[in-house]
RNA sequence: GGCGAUGUAGCUCAGCUGGUUAGAGCGGAGAAUUCAUAAUUCUUAGGUCGGCGGUUCGAGUCCGCCCAUCGCCA
């Protein structure tokens, strides 16, 4: 029986249009996903649209659409953006399928029953225009006046549920405490246990002054709030409230990846809910920064989102890989924003992947190529140190995607590639060429630099599909794609003789080609 | 306003529990080389380690204040 892994990115709103956060999340998700399949984990990797909410309710109005039709476009406009990625998640779970709404059901039953949950009373300032609460001091700010329509806020009451959120502060700071990587960076830790030094108060989890969500069982006008709907997601789509679920074997979650601006939901919230519901908590909640765009906040006054059509703009220039290795290589996974920057992207692509990645192997093949009619000469040497080698980057890139440092993994492949480069430049393959009497230390120096080359297209898989597939095909010999990690990692695994193919993997774009495209 | 964090070479960043000449990649400069996608390799960057003050035999590395930026909260 194989490990299990379970990877999450958050659901996605249906109100918001596709952007790079989302291209993001996705993508850096999807890199660790696969690069955990092809280590031989069962990995369930999930996403998904979060559809509920009284946003989603306005617009659905606005165009004179029920809301549920607003869901289905706007998901389905999710689901095929995300397809364009190459994303290779094992499900979608949308908020308003019936397998998501039932379970959701289950579990406030569930929480109502231990009385976790409970019927309190909320009172507060109200906004009757806008259809929401300010609390006291900021209702004060206003001067008790609608910022929007100017009109007095009414003193209201409501009744609410509310999830008994401060019950379980103490065990949320063990937790924390017996797991310091819980949160990740831990940066981002000691920010939630500041926050949670402060005190923790119960929080609302029903509304009442919109219609568009999960009923809450037995009581009638009441909406469970769509924080609590959306953060369920991650346990509806195993199906942990479902009898016989086949996907329990997938949770605790070994990572929920979410950006920085919703870590306490998932932080706290979201542990303590499951407490409350008696399951295990996921291993690691990863909060990762934002991107902004030339060196400035991405704002909707400046109209400088990277958003859809920009990021199709790229990817139609440089590739889809060259997307997703910018995205795990030069993405905020830190505590500091990064920066989204055509120049950047250029260079890096031209560095890392046509200059390095590309020309590696192409210098590798066109020796084989020239010297030995393309097949593989014998190594007698029996690698060298090149076995050694190769076993630490790969040990090395392991630990790094183990704890998704998706820039450090990609890095042990590069450097791989780098000594390769190194070698072929100190021991001038091309010279010895010249000599037949060479030719049994030609042949080991090319055998070791492209089973080399080969080990670092396997590490470089999970980044670069389309392109390390086609190395794979090129110098590939057995094992191939489907064999397990142990055969696919062995250092020597071309057979002497082996067909080696020249490839050009990556082609070099024109600086300017990607404004030509605009 | 409160809490948390960041501020190191032109750019992006490493620098764990304080200790010989502060590091890497990219860019720039010089050299070697031709197998390769005008690719590669080697050498090179003299940066008040945000500012001021303090602790210490000694601080980028600890403490205080200030400035800038980011996040969360209010």
């Amino acid at each position: 029986m194989s490990q299990t892994s379970f990877i999450t990115t958050p659901i996605y709103y249906v109100n918001d249009r596709p952007h790079i956060g989302h291209a993001y999340t996705s993508t850096i998700c999807d890199v660790w996903a696969r690069a955990a399949r092809l280590v031989g984990r069962e990995v369930f990797f999930l996403t998904g649209t979060d559809e509920h909410g009284s946003k989603v309710e306005k617009s659905a109005t606005a165009r004179g659409i029920s809301p549920q039709a607003l869901a289905d476009e706007n998901a389905a406009e999710f689901q095929r953006v995300l397809a364009t990625f190459g994303l290779t998640n094992d499900d979608f779970i949308r908020t308003t399928q019936p397998r998501h709404v039932a379970q959701v059901q289950e579990f406030l039953r569930r929480l109502m029953a231990t009385g976790d949950v409970y019927l309190g009373t909320f009172e507060g300032w109200y906004d009757e225009g806008q259809e929401e609460y300010h609390t006291e001091n900021k209702a004060r700010e206003l001067n008790y006046q609608s910022p929007i329509s100017g009109k007095a806020l009414v003193r209201a009451t409501e009744q609410n549920y509310y999830f008994r959120l401060s019950a379980f502060a103490d065990r949320l700071a063990k937790h924390f405490a017996d797991h310091p990587t819980f949160v990740r960076p831990t940066e981002r830790a000691n920010e939630m246990l500041g926050r949670m030094r402060e005190g923790l108060q119960d929080v609302p989890i029903t509304r009442t002054n919109f219609s568009w969500g999960i009923a809450m069982p037995d009581a009638p006008g009441h909406v469970v709030y769509v924080w609590i709907d959306a953060l369920l997601n991650y346990i509806t789509a195993l199906g942990l409230a479902m009898p016989h679920a086949e996907r329990t074997k997938y949770w605790p979650a070994d990572y929920h990846v979410v950006g920085k601006e919703i870590l306490w939901f998932h932080a706290v919230i979201w542990p303590a809910l499951l407490m409350a519901l008696k399951l295990p908590l996921p291993k690691c909640i990863y909060a990762h920064s934002f991107w902004i765009a030339d060196g400035k906040k991405m704002s909707k006054s400046l109209g400088n989102f990277v958003d859809l059509p920009t990021i199709e703009r790229y990817n139609a220039t440089y590739g889809l890989d060259a997307w997703r290795w910018y995205m795990s290589t030069q993405g905020p996974l830190g505590t500091t924003d990064a920066d989204f920057n055509g120049k950047h992207f250029h260079e890096t692509y031209t560095n890392d992947l046509v200059n390095t990645v590309g020309n590696c192997p192409s210098r590798v093949g066109a020796m084989i190529a020239k010297y030995f009619g393309g097949k593989l000469p014998t190594d007698a040497q029996a690698g060298g140190e090149w076995p050694s080698r190769c076993d630490a980057a790969i040990s090395k890139w392991e630990q790094c995607m183990e704890v998704f440092d998706l820039s450090g993994a990609a890095r042990c492949a590069m450097d791989l590639l780098r000594q390769v480069d190194v070698m072929i430049n100190d021991t001038e393959p091309f010279k010895l060429a010249k000599d037949p009497a060479n030719t049994p230390r030609l042949s080991s120096i090319l055998n070791q630099c492209a089973q080399t080359v080969r080990i670092a297209g396997v590490m470089l898989e999970p980044f670069l599909p389309q392109r390390m597939g086609d190395l794979a095909t090129a110098f590939g010999g057995m094992p191939g794609k489907d064999a397990n990690w142990s055969a696919r990692k062995k250092y020597g695994a071309i057979s002497d003789g082996h067909q080696i193919e020249k490839v050009a993997l990556f082609p070099r774009v024109d600086a300017t080609a990607i404004n030509q495209t605009a």
